[in-house]
DNA sequence: TTTACTGTGCTATTTGTAATATCACAGTTG
DNA sequence: CAACTGTGATATTACAAATAGCACAGTAAA
């Protein structure tokens, strides 16, 4: 439960708090089941108003992300890893990028530095 | 001047303006000292207020991509070319992007098939 | 000079929505 | 019952995008 919050993107914060906390769950650093902190308790530690931490629950719940229960708290949804709906976003996201750059001008050995400096540490198959 | 309007988008309508006309002048549809349509013929045209257009105008200028003349219109700048600032921010874009893909379980020879898909058709140099 | 364009500048208003502020209400647990 | 939980609704505040309208100044051609 470590979320930043941008005041100054244009990005809402309930938005920033749903990317987070799916990151956070890819991570492996939320798993299946487990309980999160109360809407109240967020909002306090946040600073932010209960509603706001409430509508990025309420549409991550609508995405099957999470599931709530009325007088207990909110969870992670145990087949949320399989949400693939956020990985297809993020990849699309990557290749409208970088069709951006190469518009302005980029070359291919510029992207691809750019990806293989992210796995440079990864020593897991090569 | 082949604009497109996202309206449900979250970027600014000025801002929308502002890629497309860079991303123009990188691909070579806009060349240096090229007349734009003015302000009021835009703005019929894409259905917008003036006022709009005239922000993304306004601010693109500021950037040095463009220059305006009081009774005559807005062209493009001769050096608009080599305003590095959008080819950065385009190279962090992608940077970001493929970092959100990693952590969303993209692997990388995921994303390198991306940029090499991008580039399949470029004979020029290999 | 007149006419019809061009961009500029300003003010005001409308509109949408994020975020806040309070409520009341219902389910869960001890 | 008490103290938590999430839910739902309404109202308000705040901010920025987008619109609307007007006046003004520069350019160019009739």
């Amino acid at each position: 439960m470590n979320i930043f919050i941008d005041y100054h993107s244009r990005t809402p914060i309930y938005e920033q708090i749903k990317e987070q906390i799916v990151l956070d769950i890819n991570r492996g650093v939320l798993k299946a089941d487990e309980q999160l902190p109360s809407l109240r308790q967020m909002s306090a530690q946040l600073g932010l108003n209960i509603n706001t931490v409430k509508r990025a629950f309420s549409e991550l719940e609508a995405q099957g992300i999470t599931y709530s229960v009325a007088g207990k708290g909110i969870f992670i949804n145990a087949d949320a890893q399989k949400n693939s709906m956020y990985l297809q976003q993020a990849l699309n996201d990557v290749k409208t990028a970088a069709i951006n750059a190469k518009t302005m001008g980029a070359d291919r050995e510029q992207l691809l530095t750019i990806i293989n400096e992210l796995f440079k540490g990864d020593e897991s198959n090569d």
